[in-house]
DNA sequence: GTCTATACGGTGATAGAC
DNA sequence: GTCTATCACCGTATAGAC
């Protein structure tokens, strides 16, 4: 059974706003990409171009989440690994989509930071639960919890910007290098 | 004397698109915060917006490739120094435009990296300048030049990130917890 | 040579057919 | 209740007045 008409407008409009911008794609592209009716859009998202945005961003942020904990997951026991998976991960997801797929969420977020406060909202929600997830897996590998936080930030912000750069050159070596030496960081942190 | 009208274009462009972004500002709209008439765009700038787009991100560029010299030289013993220097001077910048002044290339960067070469490529010879500019410094304290050039590569990411974030949230402690960690990377990786 | 007035396509949004 | 046909508007680009 195929997804039901909203989820697909919600996914064509996350997967087109990270490609392209929110600015940059059209309320008629989205629903083509989604195989849905143009009527339907208002239907479902009656706030219009907004409310869409602010769901997709939403929709995105709690897929990566779990795709966060999947992967801490995997090496419970090994924080930095996992850390270093991630990036590894994204730079496979990047080439392979060529270089289409970035982050979901700091394309948007730079462009209606601002344009909109609904919006913009919508990103702090989602950068800081990426965050607190981040900051609950150092601190349950022994980093004192204020530092865990400090260095969660520092992480994602590496992260985002090995992204823009890599997405940019298209080459995965800024998530490579950062990748590298952002775990010798928080290698050093860990007790022990 | 006021700069001439062909730069006003220059800059107004190269402010709003740090703003909201390449395909969220109209050419109208340019044209209006330059005080430039409207036909005179399409008479400096034949190539319509994709060269008006082109030649505000290399301008953007070379500005900031200017302060980043300006920043090195002004502590030119402590290049440690002048990094957390640069992240200072960027949260200051940040906040005082009321969180609307981030990196003048990364919004564009992320929109056109799939959907215009000519724009994508402008992008990668500015984030290029910037790090060989970066790298040269941290060669110049006495990092062996093919580890200067990675360290140039992750303190570049860790800061666009940083604006993405501090800029999303609307406060600058993303670019100051970055700065202090990416200072302690650096640090230990002077000689002596 | 410089710019005002206009063309044409695509945008987000809506009213009314089914 | 669902969606097709249409609206008014703003986007970029251009032709021709000065």
């Amino acid at each position: 059974m195929t997804r039901d008409t909203r989820t697909r407008l919600l996914e064509a409009s996350a997967q087109l706003f990270r490609e392209q911008g929110y600015a940059g794609t059209g309320l008629k592209q989205i629903t083509a990409a989604g195989g849905a009716p143009w009527g339907s859009l208002y239907h479902f998202f009656p706030g219009g171009k907004e409310q869409l945005g602010v769901e997709a961003v939403a929709h995105s942020g709690s897929r990566y989440l779990r795709l966060f904990d999947l992967v801490f997951d995997r090496a419970e026991d090994d924080v930095v690994r996992s850390v270093r998976d991630f990036f590894q991960l994204s730079a496979e997801a990047l080439h392979k989509s060529d270089w289409a797929d970035g982050c979901p969420i700091a394309t948007v977020a730079l462009e209606v930071a601002s344009t909109s406060e609904p919006l913009r909202h919508a990103c702090v929600e989602v950068f800081a639960s990426w965050r607190e997830s981040i900051a609950r897996r150092l601190a349950g590998a022994g980093i004192p919890e204020a530092r865990a936080a400090d260095l969660a930030t520092y992480v994602l912000c590496a992260f985002e910007g090995a992204i823009v750069l890599s997405r940019t050159d298209r080459d995965t070596r800024p998530l490579r290098v950062t990748a590298d030496i952002v775990a010798g960081t928080l290698g050093a942190e860990l007790p022990g």
